[in-house]
DNA sequence: TAACGTGTTGATAACGCTGTCATTCCAAGC
DNA sequence: GCTTGGAATGACAGCGTTATCAACACGTTA
């Protein structure tokens, strides 16, 4: 009960035992008699002991902490949901956890090294990348340059010595397009993402994919640039409206640019989904909070997060044969935003309100 | 250049000088002539040293570590423009942050213990409570007995011996409500926040001292529970705007609950704000992305944090004459949520369209 | 019985820095 | 020149843990 002073001699003596024997009991080493584990423990719950972890990471040459490197300021959902994920799997393994911002915004390239020069300077036994620096070619070789083991969040390149995971951003796209097209709509917009980012080349080609797989051809004029922020995809949108044969539906490949094409069709007067369909993809907190709630593909975020970071963990304990790459599906979440177009409405009217309540469905 | 290996010795020895000396430059040290520590710097930059965190706390029985706890998964946009200030003057400070996420669902007060449990693991310096744990008595109990010094964000009992910022929640309120007021509304809902909250009983306050002002009686019927989430928002407003005799503006004492009330709006087919207005507050991401965006008072709350963490570590550092309790602004932001109610605007209609650029109003 | 192996435990030297205190330096005062 | 005192510098002992390696206990095998 009495903590906060109380160090390893201590723990030592009361239990009868070296302190060496403690330290191998708090390290969960073997060969260490059950009895006298026992003992121990009891020692450190009588002395509230709690390893001191600068002494402990001196002596070892590790940190036990790792830091999350990350730069998107806009999405920042997308950021928090990731680090939760990897908070969940550092904290069940002992391990704390560096929030690494990356600027963003001015110098990429320079914020990415003031950041990777904290991860240096606090000495972390690892880093988990985010997009799109988990695809910077310059970040990836200081860090291998340096020996410093890495796990990488949605990369487009799930390859290499450091452990992976990424989302099936491609047949996600494919199914949402394929959703809108079954829904009755043929001119089907698209607002691209983030260049830098892995995932929108994914999405793009899911996109076409799910359009070729239907035998519709893409309309290049209907294919709009967006870097994954709210604004972008509200200036899409609206050129996208504004065009002179204009789509009855709108893939945005993120959510927050999907809320932008809301707000662009609402301040034009169109109605959504009636006049317009709107489709996001992650379900982000937001996605759930435009009118209509978006239909949208769901990015487990949070697993995808604590998995690659217990692998991570798994191989900084030595416990790994080769790096893995892991994927992980996204499943159709159909909400209010999508509907079939107009025309079609007017031949199959839907019966009734739509209900509220989300469907959730394997893509 | 060959950084990572060097250590504080390499230095010495580069240097022709001590260690002592190496360690005085380093930590900024007075009594230290200018040529030797001219010197020494050349020396460490030569060498790419970096002093070894773990060594140093453990030598000197500091962390240089802050740790921030917070609560709210829901309103998770406030912790990050609150991690952000409070990275910022951290970094600047050669402090290292961890993020000390409470759970909050569930079991609060064991989900505070557990964070608070990792900061005693981690041995941070000091600890950085948001609302509404920074008015936890139990918590602030826990931390006076360990003697952690601490700041509070937006507390509700601005005073003791830890420094404290807050907004000027009541201030605020009053000004948006005699904004609704201005407009023409008499019939003004309000949806109160989680009262666990200080900013809560505040911003009602306000909005009470603003109907005082004008001589507007408050309808306890127009005044619903809610739990600054966009859900609470949205059944409060649901409930609201089925009255027999509904409110014409509807003040909701935060942006998720004031996004949640636009749903309801929508979804009741009222139109905002021509059919009804609504005001936030805090000027969060999703305050200008719903559809309208928000009119809302602006919290800064990256200044408040990075403000209130530059307090704490001039504490930790001795450069402390009493504990300081700050107050910033929060000043109007005008958007398209708010207009005169449909009786008035009748009578004194609105010249064309509203302009789409933001005025920032001091409050 | 002796040698051996396996499982368990401990003595002690690092780990790289800071705190304490002693020492040296140097300009000013007599 | 000699003393004095503050500024500048260094020697050295920890800080609380882990790593290394030695030692020991005990059952098994030759």
């Amino acid at each position: 009960m009495a903590s906060g002073k109380a160090k390893i001699t201590d723990v030592a003596a009361r239990a009868g035992v070296s302190i060496k024997t403690v330290s191998r009991v708090m390290n969960r080493e073997p060969n260490v008699r059950a009895d006298t584990r026992e003992r121990v423990l009891e020692a450190t719950a009588a002395l509230g002991y709690e390893p001191n972890p600068a002494a402990r990471g001196l002596a070892s040459r590790r940190s036990f902490s790792l830091g999350l490197l990350y730069e998107n300021p806009h999405e920042f959902s997308y950021t928090q949901r990731a680090f939760d994920g990897v908070f969940a799997s550092c904290t069940a393994a002992g391990y704390t956890l560096l929030m690494l911002p990356c600027g963003g915004e001015d110098d990429a390239s320079s914020a990415a090294d003031s950041a990777l020069h904290l991860a240096i300077q606090a000495r972390v036994d690892g880093v988990i990348l985010t997009a799109p620096l988990c695809d910077d070619g310059k970040l990836l070789g200081a860090l291998r340059e340096r020996e410093t083991p890495s796990a990488r969040i949605a990369t487009a390149t799930p390859e290499g010595l450091s452990c992976t995971v990424r989302a099936g951003d491609r047949d996600a796209a494919c199914a949402i397009t394929e959703h809108l097209l079954d829904l009755g709509h043929q001119r089907i917009a698209f607002i691209k993402g983030d260049p830098r980012h892995g995932a929108s080349n994914e999405r793009f080609a899911g996109f076409r994919q799910g359009l070729r797989a239907r035998g519709v051809p893409l309309d290049s004029a209907l294919v709009a640039e967006g870097h994954f922020d709210f604004d972008s995809g509200r200036q899409a949108a609206f050129a996208l409206l504004n065009l002179p044969h204009r789509p009855t539906a709108i893939f945005a490949s993120n959510d927050d640019m999907a809320a932008g094409a809301i707000a662009a069709a609402h301040a034009l007067g169109l109605a959504v989904p009636t006049a317009v369909s709107v489709a996001g993809f992650d379900d982000s907190p937001i996605a759930s909070r435009t009118w209509p709630p978006l239909t949208t593909a769901r990015q487990p975020v949070f697993e995808m997060a604590a998995a690659v970071t217990d692998d991570l963990i798994a191989q900084l304990r030595g416990q790994f044969d080769g790096p893995r790459h892991r994927l992980f599906d996204c499943p159709l979440v159909l909400r209010e935003s999508t509907a079939p177009p107009a025309a079609v409405a007017k031949k199959e009217p839907l019966k009734g309100e739509r209900e509220g309540a989300e469907r959730h469905v394997k893509s």
